[in-house]
RNA sequence: CGGGGAGUGGCGCAGUCCGGUUAGCGCGCCUGCUUUGGGAGCAGGAGGCCGAGAGUUCGAAUCUCUCCUCCCCGACCA
C-alpha cells in the first residue's frame, strides 16, 4: 500500500473523548472512527490486523478438529423465547420487526442456534463428539459501552461449542480448547493469565478466563506471587484473621441515626471489623426474604452470592419488604428478633462462632452488642467475601495483589443447560435417550488487538507483534526530490510484495521527521529507511520498531531476496 | 439506571459568566516559492445554519425551557 493514496488518517493530537491507552492510539494511528456510542468503523489498518488475528484463531481451532460454520445475526425472537433468554437478556437485545411484523432480534450470542442445529442433526452417539465454531458479529446494546473497542455494542467473537456424550469427553474438549487458547494468545504476542472465573448466567460446572493485565481492563484479577494462585476477583478466595471468641452477653444499645457501618462503628467507638453487616434481598421465586450477614469491614461478592444460591434469582429487597421482615428501617437490621420466621439466613465465613459483633436490633435506632453466632443466631455458612489486596492467599502464606485486567477469552463447561431446555438429545449405544453435554469457548477478536496495543505500545505509538501487524514492513524514502532514491524505494516495495512481505510505502512528500513520527505511531515492526547518505553508499537502514535497533543492509542484497535479507526479523515458519 | 462533564469547520480548543461589528486560534486541507535525518518556513486561500427545537430581546454561540448526542465514574456485563 502506498501511503499517498491510503485511508490511514493519523492524528498529531489526541481526540478528547479517549482515555484508555489503546483507544487513544487507535484514534491517533487512524485505525478506527466512531460512528455512535459503542460502534466503530474499522479503517484499513485495523481491518488488516483483525484479519491476521482471525487467521491465527482459525488455524488453532481447525487444528483441534473444530469445524467452522456461520450462523445468521438476524434471528426470530421465538427461538429466544424457547430458552427464556429473550426475557433474561432483554436489556441488551436489539429487537425489531421485519416487514411482515414478525419479531426479530440481532443475536447477542449463539447458544440458541447451536441447540437448534444440534437437535436437527445430532441423533446418535455415533455422531459425537463434534465441535463447531464461528467467527461472527455479535450485537449487544450494552448499558455503557466504553474505552474504544474494549466494550462495544457490536463486535466480533469467535465462539465454539463442543458436543459430547460424556462428562469425561467434555473435560477432554475443554482441555483441547484451553491449549488452543494458549497458542492463540502467545502467537498473537500476548501475555495472559488463566484465572478461575464465575460462570454467571451461562450456568455450567466450571469456567476459566484468559486475562491480560492492563489498566484499561474492566475486570480485576487476584494474584499470589508466592504460589502462583490467580483468580478473577469476584470468585477469589483469601484468608483473613479473626477476632477472639469471647463469651459476653448481648446488650441492646441506643444508636440514634446510626445506619451505616461507618456511623455505627464511629458512634460505638469500635472497629468496623467488630460490626456485622446485614444485607436484605428478596428471592424472586416465592418472594421470600434472604438475610446475608458479613463482617462490617468486608463486602459481598455478587458472583459468590449467585454460586451460593445455585442460580436462584434474587434482588435487593424494597424498603417496605425490609420493614415487614424485620420491623425496622434499613440500617438497624440484624439476625435476632426478626418479624418473619421464614427468613433464609446465609452467613459469610468472616462471622465465626463465638466471636461477638455489633449488629442491628431490628428496632429503629437500636443495635445489639456482642451478637454471637452459634449462640444468638445461626444460618448457612458460605464464602461470600470479596477478596482485597493485602489479604493472605488461601493456598500459601503469600500476600494477594489485585490488578486490573481485560478479559480476552472465556471457556465454560456448559453441561446440559441448553440441551435440556432445547431438547438436544442423542441415543446412546443402549438405545437410551440422553442430553448432549456441551462446552462453550469464546474469544473477543477485537480485544486481542486492543490487548496487543495495550501490552506493547510505547511513548511513540503502537508496536505491533509481527504476527498480527497490518503490514510487516514500512519503507521510508526521505528525499522526495532524489529521483534515484525514490526509484530504489519503489523497487524495494515491489520486491517485498513479490517475496510475500506485506509492505507499506511512505511516498508522501513530507519531511523526514514527519515520516519517522508517523511510522513509529503506526507501529509497523520493520522500517526500511532510505536517506541520502546511506543510499549513496548503496545501503538501506533497517530499524526495528520494538527495540529501536538499527542496522544497514546493502540495497542489492535486499532486492535479491528481501525475505532472506530481513530474516531473523520475521518469525520462523 | 444513579452521579459528573461536554457539544463551536476533519481534529484540538478560545469566546458563553457580563447578549452588540464580519465567530477566533493552533493542527490538518488547497495554491505558489523555499526546505528535506525526528511532526519545516513564508505568502495567499477554502471550509461553520456555534447539537436540535421553542422562547425572551431591536439584536442570541452567549439568557430561559424542552429534547438529542457523546465522554468519564458507578450499577450492569453468557
Amino acid at each position: 500500500m502506498r501511503l499517498s493514496h491510503s485511508l490511514i488518517p493519523t492524528l498529531k493530537e489526541i481526540p478528547a473523548e479517549a482515555e484508555a491507552l489503546s483507544h487513544r492510539l487507535m484514534l491517533r494511528a487512524g485505525l478506527i472512527r466512531q460512528l455512535t456510542a459503542g460502534a466503530y468503523t474499522y479503517l484499513p489498518m485495523c481491518k488488516r490486523a483483525l484479519q491476521k488475528i482471525e487467521c491465527i484463531v482459525r488455524e488453532e481451532m481447525d487444528a483441534i478438529g473444530s469445524q467452522e460454520l456461520y450462523f445468521p445475526a438476524i434471528q426470530p425472537a421465538e427461538l429466544w423465547d424457547e430458552t427464556g433468554r429473550r426475557k433474561v437478556m432483554e436489556e441488551i437485545l436489539f429487537q425489531f420487526k421485519d416487514h411482515k411484523g414478525r419479531e426479530m432480534l440481532l443475536a447477542p450470542t449463539h447458544e440458541e442456534d447451536i441447540g437448534e442445529l444440534a437437535r436437527a442433526y445430532i441423533h446418535s452417539y455415533r455422531d459425537l463428539p463434534q465441535q463447531w465454531y464461528q467467527i461472527q458479529i455479535k450485537f449487544r446494546d450494552e448499558l455503557r459501552p466504553r474505552s474504544g473497542l474494549i466494550r462495544t455494542r457490536q463486535f466480533t467473537m469467535k465462539d465454539a461449542y463442543s458436543l459430547s456424550t460424556t462428562w469425561e469427553d467434555l473435560d477432554a474438549w475443554y482441555e483441547k480448547n484451553r491449549e488452543a487458547y494458549k497458542n492463540i494468545f502467545s502467537r498473537a504476542g500476548l501475555t495472559t493469565f488463566i484465572v478461575g472465573a464465575h460462570s454467571g448466567a451461562m450456568g455450567g460446572t466450571g469456567s476459566e478466563e484468559f486475562m491480560l493485565a492492563c489498566d484499561a481492563g474492566e475486570d480485576s484479577i487476584v494474584i499470589c506471587d508466592s504460589c502462583g494462585y490467580q483468580s478473577n476477583l469476584e470468585v477469589a478466595k483469601s484468608r483473613i484473621s479473626h477476632h477472639e471468641a469471647l463469651d459476653v452477653p448481648p446488650e441492646e444499645v441506643h444508636t440514634p441515626d446510626s445506619r451505616t457501618i461507618e456511623e455505627v462503628a464511629g458512634f460505638l467507638k469500635v472497629g468496623e471489623s467488630e460490626t456485622m453487616k446485614s444485607v436484605v434481598y428478596t428471592l424472586v421465586d416465592g418472594e421470600k426474604p434472604l438475610l446475608v450477614l458479613i463482617r462490617g469491614d468486608l463486602d459481598v461478592s455478587e458472583a459468590k452470592m449467585e454460586v451460593a444460591l445455585k442460580g436462584e434469582e434474587y434482588r435487593p429487597a424494597h424498603p417496605e419488604e425490609i420493614k415487614e421482615m424485620s420491623g425496622a428501617e434499613p440500617g438497624f437490621i440484624g439476625p435476632v428478633g426478626l418479624k418473619r420466621d421464614d427468613v433464609r439466613i446465609i452467613i459469610d465465613e468472616s462471622i465465626t462462632d463465638g466471636v461477638p459483633f455489633v449488629g442491628g436490633a431490628n428496632k429503629d435506632h437500636y443495635h445489639i452488642r456482642n451478637l454471637t453466632k452459634g449462640r444468638d443466631f445461626d444460618g448457612e455458612v458460605v464464602d461470600l467475601r470479596q477478596a482485597k489486596p493485602g489479604e493472605k492467599c488461601s493456598h500459601c502464606d503469600g500476600e494477594l495483589r489485585v490488578e486490573r485486567a481485560i478479559e480476552l477469552g472465556h471457556i465454560f463447561k456448559l453441561g446440559t443447560k441448553y440441551s435440556d431446555s432445547m431438547g438436544c438429545m442423542f441415543l446412546d449405544e443402549n438405545n437410551v435417550e440422553k442430553p448432549i453435554i456441551m462446552g462453550c469457548y469464546g474469544i473477543g477478536i477485537e480485544r486481542i488487538m486492543v490487548g496487543a496495543i495495550e501490552e506493547h505500545a510505547d511513548e511513540n505509538g503502537i508496536v505491533w507483534p509481527m504476527s498480527i501487524a497490518p503490514y510487516q514492513v514500512t519503507i521510508l524514502p526521505l528525499d522526495a526530490r532524489n529521483k534515484e532514491l525514490w526509484d530504489t524505494a519503489e523497487k524495494i516495495y515491489e520486491k517485498c510484495w513479490e517475496a510475500g512481505i506485506e509492505a507499506l510505502l511512505d511516498d508522501r512528500d513530507q519531511s523526514p521527521g514527519f515520516k519517522f513520527k508517523d511510522a513509529d505511531l503506526l507501529g509497523i515492526p520493520i522500517q526500511l529507511i532510505l536517506g541520502k547518505r546511506s543510499h549513496e553508499s548503496g545501503k538501506v537502514e533497517v530499524k526495528v520498531r520494538k527495540t529501536g535497533e538499527r542496522s544497514d543492509v546493502p540495497i542489492d542484497v535486499l532486492l535479491e531476496d528481501p525475505q532472506q535479507a530481513l530474516s531473523g526479523l520475521f518469525p520462523q515458519p
